[in-house]
DNA sequence: CTGAAAGCGCTAACAA
DNA sequence: TTGTTAGCGCTTTCAG
């Protein structure tokens, strides 16, 4: 039985192949007995009409880009898993691209997407990324774009975001309050949005509390054992930290690693906070303090806003801004071990 | 500037549009000089070709499907990675999707790859699946088919997998040497192949042991807190286990929570190991010990076993088997700490 | 080396 | 309510 395309299975209806199609569409111009006819047939001869002809034709892919830095962090899992549960209801299909947060890959991956291929694009942007261009360039070519969790800021692109200032500042003032006197920022890059509004929230926190925060900010952009190195060197530093704010996930686990390896213990004598969605967080050894973003739920919100403008392309979303919260859960690591919001 | 197509771009360089074509694609056929007038030209005014329009011409899509039960679980997280990186080497484009591990959902995906959307399909099965009428139907209209990690055994498809027999058996043997008596093997299905074999692995170590495997395979299906209840029953029951395979990580996560809430210790009281690939393994408390899969490298086999397909469709892979082996790392869960092959 | 023509499979106008 | 026609944008003969 070979495939066969809807000129055949309307021949053999003694059909039009735009009756056939038109009826397959559930077309209020087609009579209910043709339509019957047709499914039928159509089910039958086990017709599967050719998507690419019909995006060629209708200029409609049924598809959309999701673009991200990696698949590795927790975050980003349980974000498809939220865009996904969005795409199969609006009967769209999702490409995953990595840019291994590189914006050159970047670059690239937004570029072919103005092909045609896709019929918008979801992009949590790499932490090299500093321009928009290409995102605005996509856009004036009537592809919608949302931005997820990594953004850039003051900027005209619709967004899904969380409170991350807010957390940043809160995270702090919860080691603060657990007795830290020389917390420090572990950031991944100045120029990634998510961990520049944590910083801030961190520096404001304590400039509240009078203490400086300069130098406190610390850039973490090696690789994994570089990081380790480094945190090590910290935690050796005459003026050791005593409380570590984690900007990913990762950096976290870094800390963990570094603390074992030269004997130091958490939370005694340093606490942590990480920004993560890990699963394991409770029974890390300390369980981990984290603020948990709501990455399902910012996934299936961004999904929904580029449905919206795909949809109604006439409509501007570019100012629309989600923010979603996230939670500090208290756990060990700070050294507490109740839940607040 | 409007999205310009070939005819376009031809006529703006007195061409035709088959010599742009045949140019753009760097044919034999094309002179030089012309080739970089086009290209120049294509640069310029900023040519991107219909990618669909292609497809159809061409009946080929340049884009693979990969179909998951899940992405939360870090493996499949691992295997994307590896798959993007060997389909973006061929300028192949990756659609996920999810089955949720329902066969209802999976039938449904991999009936929709059958429209020549894709050029060929990665799956790992559901714990649902029984039959693979629905994969063999796709290879039938000449859609290669690769499974990776979870397969249908004693069916000709090319499959990667790991070692599953004899880590479970390894991992059994690991526990009975750290001295428990009974250990019993926490699986998801008993129809899932990486659970089957895992099982038995588990079961062939008991009986060299001289213990009766019968009832020390349990069956999780349940949700996250059924599971936990199940486990703690369990915990509570006269002939408790002190020994624990799990079957995916999952369900040593549950292992540690159950454990934790009724006030027993791991490793004094209970011992365990799991299959999995968590990041966080080394930090948890106790650190686990895991059998860990390959998970990159498998996704990377799996990719590559396809596009062979691809590229040579009149190869007859259908018996291809990839074992790639696991690792077991022994940490303090089971109450060791040392690493052997 | 270049171009003209046909058509991949579908759908949207327009006619009937 | 159904059918005819004309493409969507590209590639592939085949002819020049």
């Amino acid at each position: 039985m070979k495939k066969l395309n809807i000129r055949e299975l309307a021949k053999s209806l003694g059909l039009s192949a735009s009756t056939v199609s038109k009826a397959l569409k559930d077309s209020y111009e087609i009579s209910n007995a043709t339509k019957q006819k047709v499914l039928e047939a159509a089910e039958r001869l086990d017709y599967t009409p050719n998507p690419y002809a019909s995006s060629l034709r209708k200029k409609r892919s049924k598809t959309i880009a999701v673009i991200m830095p990696e698949v590795a962090d927790n975050f980003f899992s349980l974000a498809i898993n939220g865009i996904q549960s969005i795409a199969k209801t609006k009967g769209y299909h999702v490409l995953i691209y990595l840019s291994h947060d590189k914006f050159e890959h970047e670059k690239m991956i937004v570029e072919d997407c103005r092909s045609g291929r896709v019929d918008g694009v979801l992009i949590s942007i790499s932490g090299e990324t500093t321009s928009a261009e290409h995102c605005l360039k996509l856009r004036s070519e009537k592809i919608p774009v949302v931005f997820f969790d990594r953004e850039l800021e003051n900027l005209d692109i619709p967004k899904v975001i969380t409170n991350d200032y807010d957390c940043g500042n809160t995270a702090t003032r919860h080691l603060l309050e657990r007795g830290c006197k020389n917390p420090v920022f572990l950031s991944l890059s100045s120029s990634l949005s998510i961990c520049a509004k944590r910083a801030k929230g961190f520096a404001a926190a304590l400039c509240e509390t009078g203490i400086n925060p300069e130098r406190k900010i610390i850039a973490c952009d090696g690789n994994e054992d570089a990081v380790i190195a480094e945190i090590k060197k910290l935690l050796l530093s005459s003026h050791r930290p005593d409380g570590f704010v984690a900007s990913v996930e990762r950096l976290a686990f870094q800390v963990y690693i570094a603390s074992e390896e030269i004997g130091i213990k958490i939370p005694d004598d340093i606490k942590i906070v990480a920004f993560s969605t890990v699963e394991t967080a409770p029974i890390l050894n300390p369980s981990l303090t984290t603020i948990t973003q709501p990455a399902f739920q910012m996934g299936r919100a961004a999904a929904e806003l580029l449905f919206r403008n795909i949809e109604k392309p006439y409509l501007d979303l570019s100012r629309e801004r989600i923010e979603l919260p996230s939670k500090l859960i208290i756990r060990n690591s700070s050294g507490g071990n109740r839940v607040i919001n």
